[in-house]
DNA sequence: CTGCGTGTGTTTCCTGGCGCACCGACGGTA
DNA sequence: TACCGTCGGTGCGCCAGGAAACACACGCAG
């Protein structure tokens, strides 16, 4: 967690502040890093800092009671960790595990919530954030229960490589079947098939996106959703 | 939609509020009646007014490019719907669908938007409201995944008598198979075993729960940890 | 070179749920 | 009373994916 050399945010949420909160805001972060497999915050447990991961990533993961886990959604630097601060609230219900490595901003809880009382800016933006989160998690639902594991897949190493800002990744197929909440067999199958038709390559958890395109269509279209609305809610409605 | 005698309300959201804001809010509502099948909102569609089900609930679905449908959550009496406008947002990524007619409290998105700026306990009543549902939302992500048609069905009954305030329901094996998002050949299976270990009787689209307190153990951990959830954040963590 | 750990391919058997279709039973209406 | 629409029970073939193994293959460390 040693601190990195300040440099420019490249996080998109922060990008979108006027240049005046965002300077203020930009002051009272800190940078770190993000380590492979570092659990940022536990269910039940409570937020210290809110984090925007700049070239990293973070899986938010549902537990119920029997222990199951599912991956709901993907954090890396189009979002910000610790929303339920906006809400007034210091708790989260979900498991934040960090699957990209890399450098993040971070501020203190209680920073943050000065900060969000003084920009309406920010606080408007992370508003439409959060109700494209919202978003997410209700079709998260339905397409985790409609569509069938390959379309799953190549959905979510789409979603994967938009945020670690590359055509390589180091996943092992067993990690995948845990964010996907089914069994490693059942990867190697659609890796396989995803692999034969062209649109990946992998090796011994190095997996290489070949075929962005063609890797969209093999997704459901619950990726393009996402992709749309963010868009629309975040870029363009943004205006703040 | 004709209005009804005012009454004192019954919505709980409403019940937290201190008494001055409660009542200034509820001198701009307008009472209405909910008919069952009504939808209240479409998925883009623009939110003319929030709602505040008295004894009518409503069902929020998430419905995917495929045109495939699964109910994500349910809004009676314990809720609002027209979260998005908390959020600075007019529309909904969810259709709303009156499941259950009843008395239902409503005011203009307009008029909601002022009281919510001038209301600083309602502003954070309703923050943390929102966040029951994002974690909802999330659970039932994984619930509906992981967790077999019968204790979904069992959860399901549950929640609808809560929000049915009664013992008696009317739901149809083929209404309960879209809302599952299941055969209807399955309902009838699940709903045949809960039957048979005496825990609800049936008849022609008539519900009725015999064993509560069993039919919850029948029901997936969601449940509990729902009603464990609502009640740690709202009716006890509510001061507001 | 050897050995072991990790990652992947593959097999067998099993089950929950799907799609589809048919039929019987009930209850309101003519 | 006869009819018909709605609701629910059932049967059939099918398939995706679960559970549990086993085998192999690569790559690093001793």
């Amino acid at each position: 967690m040693k601190p990195l050399p300040l440099r420019p945010s490249t996080n998109y949420l922060l990008d979108c502040l006027p240049c005046q909160d965002r300077a203020s805001f930009l002051t009272h972060c800190e940078a770190v890093n993000l380590v492979f497999g570092e659990v940022i915050s536990e269910p039940d447990g409570q937020i210290q800092h809110v984090y925007f991961p700049l070239n990293s990533f973070v899986s938010l993961i549902a537990q119920l009671s029997g222990r199951e886990r599912l991956e709901v959604t993907m954090v890396g630097s189009e979002g910000m960790l610790g929303m339920p601060l906006i809400l007034g609230l210091d708790e989260s219900p979900l498991r934040a595990l960090v699957q990209g490595a890399g450098p993040a901003l971070r501020m203190p809880a209680a920073d943050f919530g000065q900060h969000l009382a003084q920009s309406p800016a920010l606080q408007a933006l992370l508003k439409r954030y959060l109700y494209v989160l919202m978003h997410q998690l209700s079709q998260v639902a339905a397409c985790t229960h409609f569509h069938h594991v390959e379309a799953r897949l190549a959905r979510w190493l789409l979603m994967t490589q938009d945020r670690a800002h590359s055509d390589h990744l180091h996943l092992t197929h067993a990690f995948l079947a845990t964010m996907l909440g089914v069994r490693r067999a059942g990867i190697t199958l659609a890796a396989m098939a995803l692999q034969a038709r062209g649109l990946i390559r992998y090796h011994r958890g190095d997996i290489t996106v070949l075929d962005r395109t063609r890797l969209i269509e093999a997704a459901c279209g619950c990726y393009a959703a996402d992709c749309r609305l963010y868009r629309r809610v975040i870029t363009e409605g943004g205006a703040v």
